[in-house]
Formats: structure tokens, sequence, C-alpha cells
RNA sequence: CGGGGUGUAGCGCAGUUGGUAGCGUACUACGUUCGGGACGUAGGGGCCGGAAGUUCGAGUCUUCUCACCCCGACCA
């Protein structure tokens, strides 16, 4: 089996890429480093939308949308947000094309040169603080919670499906407060939300985290992350949660009155997720035979094969399917029937493992005849038969098996990758040679941080919030420290 | 931007000393099949990335050019 997929031990970024396109999730198009996403993978994608949509309304916020360009003078005003973003942004710098004057095709005309050069928002902060700037005048006004489903560019060098395009879908938070607890709450709230989100929906087991002044967010003051495992032992960031402390609100004015009637700069939050996510989902269930999707964010959560010769066979079994089929949905559940005649039923096994579809039903005329149906789950692949009138009530009680076993899979990987180290020897022993997640002492500085990478390729992923005191000292440098940081070669 | 590589059918590839393009797969039709990616027969599909040059003749040789991929630096 598997023969249409590069084997996952053998070459796992081949792996990676052979599994995206042969499940039908995406493509590269004709553009550099921007993906086609096909219907399977967008689907999935609207799953996740519309959980976190969801959770995010359930706290408070309301969507809102705003411009795809920036003025290229708003990001100057912050001076580690531009520092930060400079060298990734596309640029539009005319409005207008015209025939070539050599009669070949069109060019870009020069008369219609743009006074002000925009910046194709690779993240939308400073465009949204200019324009609340224009919104709060006071505590009352105060909190602001908004989200944008947007597209965003960032001119990576290189790119791969779903894990770094240049345009990549997202959401982005933004959040005005009156005060800096209100905002580190929020940004904590949002953190909690995504770590919910993560390991409850996709299955993902987190850590969660601070990251270190080198790798939080341009122009923020914290940045919160959830950092996971991937089956290569690479780490991946999953979604973070800014504490943004007056920066924004500094540098574009945004100030209020608060209840002494004073006047006071908001404090504010960002956060945000990718589709991205749909890349961790992958790296962290798929096997050999294809995805392995938690039964939460699978489009088809239930497929049904019929197996028959001949039309007669096949009506008495569609009959069957059918009346399954609708019972399946009446509780819940999103069914497909695939009674295609173009294709084997073997053929279909296998497609629909590729695809990660949770449950499989097949019924042939043995099971017409005798009332059962054979039912197997895809993180198993495991088979059994059952009868028929016990279906729906086992295909809910293997959602609910399925969702808790790969998650559970997922938290024993990760338990069986996480190393501590502590010396240098060990360290580089484990990054080299194993992988996965290693938690070690560090002094603290962003020379011996850089050094570290530097050496071994290894970067802090996040100082874990919950991670206890310990005395120790710094596997490079020796001096002391008083916590272990998570270290790991990340994506 | 540095180092390496590849452009030939939808996809994956072969193509010898230069002689007018082929294999696998996918596709179309018909038939037999159908409980784990079926088989047979017959078909269709090509500006050989682009431009210029050498030659009677270029997928093949020369020059230029464009695009993409891999390894680094950057990154959700």
């Amino acid at each position: 089996m598997a023969k249409f997929l590069t084997n996952r031990e053998e070459n796992y970024s081949q792996w990676y890429n052979d599994l995206v396109i042969k499940a039908d999730m995406a493509e590269n198009s004709a553009v550099r480093g921007c993906m086609v996403i096909k219907p399977y993978g967008y689907a999935i994608w609207e799953k996740i939308q519309s959980e976190l949509d969801r959770m995010f309304k359930a706290t408070g916020h309301v969507n809102a949308y705003f411009p795809l360009f920036i003025p290229k003078s708003f990001f100057s005003r912050e001076a580690a947000h531009v520092e930060g973003f400079a060298k990734e942004c596309a640029v539009v710098t005319h409005y207008r094309l015209k025939n070539s004057p050599d009669g070949k095709g069109i060019v870009v005309d020069p008369d219609a040169r743009l006074e002000e050069e925009l910046i194709v928002r690779p993240t939308s902060e400073t465009i949204i603080w200019n324009t609340y700037k224009d919104w709060i005048q006071s505590y009352r006004d105060l909190p602001l919670l908004i989200n944008q489903w947007a597209n965003v560019v960032r001119w990576e060098m290189r790119t791969r499906l779903f894990l770094r395009t240049t345009e990549f879908l997202w959401q982005e938070g933004h959040t005005a407060h009156a005060t800096r607890q209100e905002a580190e709450e929020e940004a904590t709230r949002i953190l909690n939300l995504y770590t919910d989100f993560v390991e409850n929906y996709m299955g993902v087991p987190v850590i969660k985290g601070v990251k270190t002044e080198s790798e939080k967010f341009a122009g923020a003051i914290d940045t919160y992350t959830i950092e996971m495992l991937m089956q290569d032992g690479k780490a991946l960031q999953g979604g973070t949660s800014h504490f943004l402390g007056q920066n924004f609100a500094k540098a574009f004015d945004v100030q209020f009155t608060n209840q002494e009637g004073k006047l006071d700069y908001v404090w504010a939050t960002s956060w945000g997720v990718t589709t991205r996510l749909i890349g961790a989902l992958i790296m962290a269930h798929a096997d050999n035979n294809g995805l392995v999707l938690p039964p939460k964010l699978a489009p088809i959560q239930v497929v049904i094969v019929p197996i028959y010769k001949g039309n007669d066979q096949l009506d008495k079994i569609s009959d069957i399917a059918v009346d399954l089929k609708r019972q399946l949905e009446k509780a819940g559940l999103s069914v497909k029937y695939d009674n295609r005649d173009t294709q084997k039923p073997g053929f279909k096994f296998a497609e629909y493992e590729l695809k990660g579809v949770p449950v499989r039903l097949a019924i042939g005329p043995r099971d017409a005849e005798e009332g059962t149906v054979e039912i197997a789950r895809r993180d198993t692949l495991t088979k059994e038969t059952i009868r028929r009138e016990n279906v729906v009530g086992h295909v809910l009680g293997l959602m609910d098996d399925i969702q808790q076993n790969i998650f559970r899979k997922a938290v024993e990987f990760r338990e069986n990758n996480t190393f501590t180290a502590d010396t240098w020897e060990e360290f580089t022993d484990i990054i080299e040679n194993r992988g996965g997640f290693v938690l070690a002492h560090w002094d603290g500085t962003a020379e011996t941080e850089e050094k570290i990478k530097d050496l071994t390729k290894a970067t802090i992923r996040a100082i874990p919030l919950n991670s206890p005191e310990e005395k120790g000292s710094c596997i490079l440098s020796g001096k002391p420290s008083n916590r272990r940081v998570l270290f790991a070669r990340a994506y």
C-alpha cells in the first residue's frame, strides 16, 4: 500500500509535499511562492475558520475589514515594526498599464506613478491603529475588540505549501484597552483560546510560552506563542498573541480620556493564526497512507462505499446507504456516499485514506444480506463488522475516540521527543541526532542565543509559561540561569 | 543575493555519433471486471521554456535570456 506516496521515514519533506498534492489540498501556482488552495484544502480552512470565529465571538470580539494597501509612510511610524517587516514587503508603485510602444504586450505606464507607494499588508497594525485614532476618544470607547479575516503578503525567500507562502490567509485580532493589565489579560486570553483550539480541535498538543527578545514580534513588548512538535522532530509555531504595550498608540497618537479626566495612550494587543495550521495538521498526524484528520475538522467525517456487481446489487445497497447517510446526518455528521461507478472500491478506500476521512463504511452484497456494515477507522486502520442498527451510535462514539486517540498519540510522541540537556555535548547530540524539543538552561543573553543558533540551527522556541524555577548553568556560557527554556530546530 | 540543479504530452521521465520524438501514468471509447489503488483492445494528445546562431538538417552543438526546484541567509 501507499506506493503513491513518498515514504515518510525516507524523505519527510518530500512526503509532506506529495501528501499535500495527492490529497488534493493545494498546489503551486503560476505565481512565485503563491499556492492555489484547492477545494479540499479550503474546506479544512473553512472548518478552522468557523470554529475560531465562534470562539472569538464568544469572547466578545467582532469582525471588521481593513484595506489591503497601506501607505508607505504609515510603516515608518513604529521603528521596530518597520525594521522587522521592511525586507519582505511587496510595494505598489503604479496604478496603470498601457500598450507597449514596440507593440509587444503591455508595460507599466511611467506617467501613472503613485505619489506615495502602497505596501501590500504584511500585517495590519499600522493601518488599523491609524484608523483607531479616530475611533477612540474616551475610556467609554474601550475596549475595542476587533478581528479581521484576511490575506497578507510577505516576500519570503523560500516557500513551502501551507508552511510558508508569499501570500497567506489568516486572522488578525487587534484590540485596544484602557489599562496595561486589561491588555495583558487579553493577550493571555487569546493564547489560551488558541491552545484550546489547537489541542481540542486539531488534536495537537502545544507548549505555551513567551518569545525571547530577539524572536518576538516587531513592535511588541511581549510575544506569547504556542509551539508544536512535528513528526520529524522540528518545531512549528502555531499562533502568536502579542502584548504591544503603548507602542502603536504612541506611534499613531491614539489617546483617550480616562475616568480621572486625564489623557493617556491606549494599550494594545494583536494576535493571529494562519493557513500554516493546515500544515501543522498534516505534519502532526499524517502517516504513510495519507492524511489523518481529526473528526472535528474533517470536511467529510464519514464516507460510505458500496461494493457491488451490477445494477441490481447497487440499487439494493444504495437504499441502505442512503438511509444510513440520512440517519448519520441527523446525528450531526457530515457524510458522503460515494456511488461513483467509475472507480472500484479498492481505489476509493485508498483515496479516502489519503484524504484522511476519519470513518469509512463499506456495504457489500454480504452485508446487505446479513444486515451488517463494515466500519473502518482511519487513525488505527482497523476494521470491524457491526449490525446496521448500531451504526449511528457506534460512529458517534468513534468520532470522540478518534479525536482523543490522535491527540493522545501526539502527546505521547511529544513526550518521547522532549529531552533535557545539561551540557553542551548532550545538547548538540540531541539536536543533531534525535531532534525534538530540548529543555536547557540559557544565560538570558541575546549573544548566547545567537551563538547557539549559529552553531546548531536550534533556536529558543519559547520560555515556557509553566516551567518551574530551577537553578542551573547555561549550556553554552556556563553562566547561572534559573529556569529552562525550550530549544528546537524549527520551521 | 551566494552554491548546486532542472526545463521534452496533464503529471513523472527517456531521448545514443545532429537525421524530423518516445516510455510510464493520466485521458477517451468499447468490452470484461468490482470485499484493498483491475485487465484487454483501439484512440487522442507536443512551437522539446524563449530568442539568436552554426548546419542541407538542431530536443541534441554555441551564445544570450527567462522560469522553476534544492542547499544557505529571512520567516507565521
